[in-house]
DNA sequence: GCTGCAATGTCCGAAAACGGCCAGACAAGG
DNA sequence: CCTTGTCTGGCCGTTTTCGGACATTGCAGC
């Protein structure tokens, strides 16, 4: 059975699901492969681990959290879960290269595919894939959309007005 | 959740699978599209289809039983669905044709894709594909040999000694 | 610098192959 | 003639195969 809520982030309106493992998926509004809301999932804005996931959410927002401690339970082969479950070992404020990642996962030389199951991470911002750049430090792509990965490394930053100039 | 057991007929061994929902596949050793018994099945001879499933049979094979009421859930496409169904209403002792068989399926002029679809049928015996024959009565196929289709037939007929001859 | 290319795992659409068919045409043998 | 057999072409859903496209990168050649 499936759970999903939703959670209005300064980035704009979040889509939320849970399995009964724990949170399977974190969407932006209008994101690259957002998944449709089946007829058979229930809305329920008290089960935990979504309450916890919107908790954490808003404290990271807010400027007071760093990691997150929810439980996850992404789907995707056992290639998609070894590159994501490296992408969750980046810290917060650092980066590092697809290659780099696709090393981490356990498959160096395959930064190529490293790329594209970072494209299908279904849990943005917690599973930080937004923490991943260029060779040269280009920001190429987002699910999300380039401007929203900016904002994110912004705040990141630890540098309030970032953004301001650009 | 899977759970399997053995069932040991006069035409051979049988494998006898079932889920939550009720039986789901019932198989003759090494007949076509026999599927693996995966890892995480469990064999439990007491699950309440598998028990009922395995009594319905010994009493079918004893010539005491002409309908079966074990709760089927085969997994298949929707049309493969309407086949299965359709394979079911055909009556002990009795055979139609695959052009029939489409007919009543819902759809007339797919004989050879019925054929197909009978061809995967997971049910053996219970959902009673032996009971569909070429255009002109011939066998043409059965994923468990043509020699047990024969034998079931026979069976049915009601004649004990109808193979003796062949 | 800039261009082109090879290597990597997955997904998706298109195309082809694959069956437990069937009716019609035709030939051979009674 | 009628029966029987073989062959052919069209039929239809499913399955398999194949070719690109991706949130890349390092290297070769210009």
């Amino acid at each position: 059975m499936c759970y999903y809520d939703l959670y209005e982030s300064p980035q704009g309106r979040m889509l939320l699901v849970a399995d009964g493992e724990g949170l399977s998926g974190v969407y932006f509004d209008g994101q690259k492969y957002l998944p449709q809301v089946e007829s058979d999932w229930r809305r329920d804005a008290r089960h935990a681990p979504l309450r916890q996931a919107k908790r954490e959410l808003a404290e990271y927002f807010g400027g007071g959290r760093k990691r997150f401690e929810t439980a996850l339970a992404p789907e995707g082969t056992p290639f998609q879960q070894a590159v994501w479950k490296a992408i969750s070992a980046v810290g917060f404020g650092k980066t590092i290269t697809y290659s780099e990642l696709a090393l981490h996962a356990g498959f160096p030389g395959s930064a190529r595919a490293a790329g594209a199951a970072t494209g299908r991470n279904p849990i943005s911002i917690i599973v930080p894939c937004h923490r991943i750049v260029g060779s040269k430090g280009s920001l190429t792509g987002y699910a999300g959309g380039l401007d929203r990965k900016r904002a994110l490394l912004a705040l990141e930053s630890g540098i309030p007005d970032l953004l301001a100039a650009a």
